[in-house]
DNA sequence: AGGTAGATGTTACAACATAACATGTCAAGC
DNA sequence: GCTTGACATGTTATGTTGTAACATCTACCT
């Protein structure tokens, strides 16, 4: 199989859309947890955008299409989203973006570019297995690895070589 | 060799500051770079405190040695040493952090110490050779990696196991 | 001395994030 | 049906991190 971590141009947004929360769904009801009406919010608006987003944003855009939560009742949703590994924080952006395999273990890993804004999660077992190595050379406990780069995307490059 | 990424408890600090200033100075020399008192004093804090500090931690410290500088200059400072490859920002903790290789082209890699708060660089050719071939198949063109692995020191994960 | 480029200072504010406490919601057990 | 308890959300205020806009200073060149 050859992924896609870029997403296509064109490809079935509104599907995309709700493959993720129906994946959300089924994820939280095994667990016992609640996907509330606000934590399904946060989470469509950032399917929704299908990039980075950061949190006073996702309020912007949700203020548009109802009431406007508070910031700290996102960054709440956020933080739960973030415990269910439902969404990714990029750090270097202060920004959030749903997973693209939620459920699956991951360690993942993200390619920023910085023309187009776009996110993309791999997860690369030789990246893990080098930080792994890497680290066992110093004695360190992994707990959580942040990997983000920054740079080009195929199509980016090619509009601007 | 083998390298010791984390510092050791009794290393002789005076000296490793010292040395850190003559490398940073030699480098700006070489670069007709102008390392002023400020941008000099901004980096003997981060060398002195041996880790990652916020750039306002910073500005605390620096006043109790004398004048308080605005916030916007120690950020103006921290921008010029990171633009010198002197300093390394630590994107997860909004922190800054000297360089344990000035002058050394890097690709730095992040150990942070959710114990002790300690921070180790590293620069491991087979991670940045993962990123690298992983980064290529997506056709990704990589300008600025971000590597920053939270878990525990080797001390740490013995004191509390 | 005057010009100029770069560095720093002053002031105000934007953007990101959380503390403290009140209130709402929903399901379990009486 | 009511109470209770656990969890989620709302309200208000504030803390933390970072920058914009513009004035001033400094060091060097001619």
């Amino acid at each position: 199989m050859t992924t896609h971590a870029f997403p296509s141009d064109a490809h079935d947004h509104a599907a995309c859309i709700a493959a993720g929360l129906d994946a959300a769904e089924a994820l939280c009801a095994g667990r016992g947890e609640r996907l509330t009406v606000l934590r399904r919010q946060v989470l469509e608006t950032l399917l929704s955008g299908h990039r980075a987003m950061g949190a006073y944003e996702i309020i912007e855009r949700m203020a548009e299409r109802g009431r406007r939560p508070a910031a700290i009742s996102v960054y709440r949703a956020l933080d739960f989203l973030q415990a269910q590994g439902l969404v990714h924080r990029i750090e270097r952006a202060n920004a959030f973006i749903a997973c693209a395999h939620p459920g699956a273990r991951h360690g993942p890993q993200f390619l920023v570019c910085e023309g187009c804004g776009t996110v993309a999660e791999i997860a690369d077992r030789g990246v893990m297995a080098a930080i792994g190595k890497a680290a066992r050379e110093e004695g360190f406990e992994i707990h959580d690895p942040v990997i983000e780069v920054a740079g080009r995307c195929a199509s980016c490059a090619e509009a601007r070589p």
